[in-house]
DNA sequence: AATCTAGTTGAGACTTAGTCTCAAGAAAGA
DNA sequence: TCTTTCTTGAGACTAAGTCTCAACTAGATT
């Protein structure tokens, strides 16, 4: 079964109104891996020029409310949204150069943070998880960095 | 020795010019835990009120290039600064209700993390790991939304 | 089908956080 | 001192997102 349709009918049954500027909203979001609400607003604008960017912003808190997206800080511009619902979880390994991402799971990381949580006497109700480094491929090239350049760490800019 | 003593020290080291405007701006951020760049404009101008905005985003973006302070997003609101300079490594457990950052060590899941960056060919250069729940306290609150916490002085810390 | 009503929308003003430009001022070096 | 280079204040500007409200609509009720 489709993706949005399953995310429809858990709209649906939680009794929120499923109106077609939702589920055009939710139609694009799906087709998406990673994505930025501007870039939500223009693609979902090119199918349908008339829908505000207010809605797409209420749409995009609400699927975030409900669990649908999650949202990334991935440090470089403005956060990218993520369509998580019924996807495994999993966290993030960024190349800062090339911005390619892989997506990895480490059950052994899941555990050790209940442990944490407990420790503090916490309640763990999420969790990021980002490794930011250079890809195999970006690691052998110039070096030279983009304007908006990542953090370095002290010892590189020594260098 | 005063910390922000060994921050300019540092700077200084660097060839980087002490100005009088980034003495006082290190000297505010380092009484600081986790601070916003509002905040720290805000607390910069009650001692002098001449000090541009864009001064303190400049100085903010040379501190953070030079690794004396990290960035972190916390979800909620802005960016928050912390001035890591000569601190050991931590990473933040957050309450999503009252605000409360409490800083953790974990050398397990740092060491999982190098096994993940070699599984994908990356090199890894930094990381974020956060955690997001409720503190004993807010645990047993009617739920309300993520308040923007005020920023604790280190010194309210301690005492 | 017609009606009802609470939830949703478009439009655009507004806000917040941050960037950029540039003339003037200040630091370090010769 | 003079010179060069870096830094600053002021404020215009931008990007991203929020808010307001009259008009509209989905879904429920009749
Ligand atoms: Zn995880
Ligand atoms: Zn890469
Ligand atoms: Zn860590
Ligand atoms: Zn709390």
């Amino acid at each position: 079964m489709k993706r949005f349709v399953e995310v429809e009918q858990f709209l649906k049954a939680r009794g929120i109104r499923l109106t077609g500027e939702r589920q055009l909203i939710v139609r694009r979001a799906v087709s998406y891996l990673h994505f930025t609400a501007e870039e939500l607003v223009k693609d979902v604008r090119t199918i349908d020029p008339t829908v505000a960017r207010g809605t797409v912003y209420r749409t995009l808190g609400l699927l975030h409310r409900t669990g649908v997206v999650e949202k990334h800080d991935f440090r470089y511009g403005p956060p990218n949204y993520e369509v998580t619902f019924a996807k495994a979880h999993h966290d993030h390994l960024m190349c800062i150069q090339c911005g390619e991402i892989i997506e990895f799971q480490e059950p052994r990381v899941e555990h050790i943070q209940e442990q944490v949580v407990k420790r503090y006497g916490y309640q763990l109700l999420s969790h990021t998880h980002k490794l930011y480094g250079l890809c195999q491929k970006c690691r052998h090239v110039n070096p030279k960095r983009a304007s908006k350049a990542p953090m370095l760490h002290v010892e590189e800019i020594v260098a």
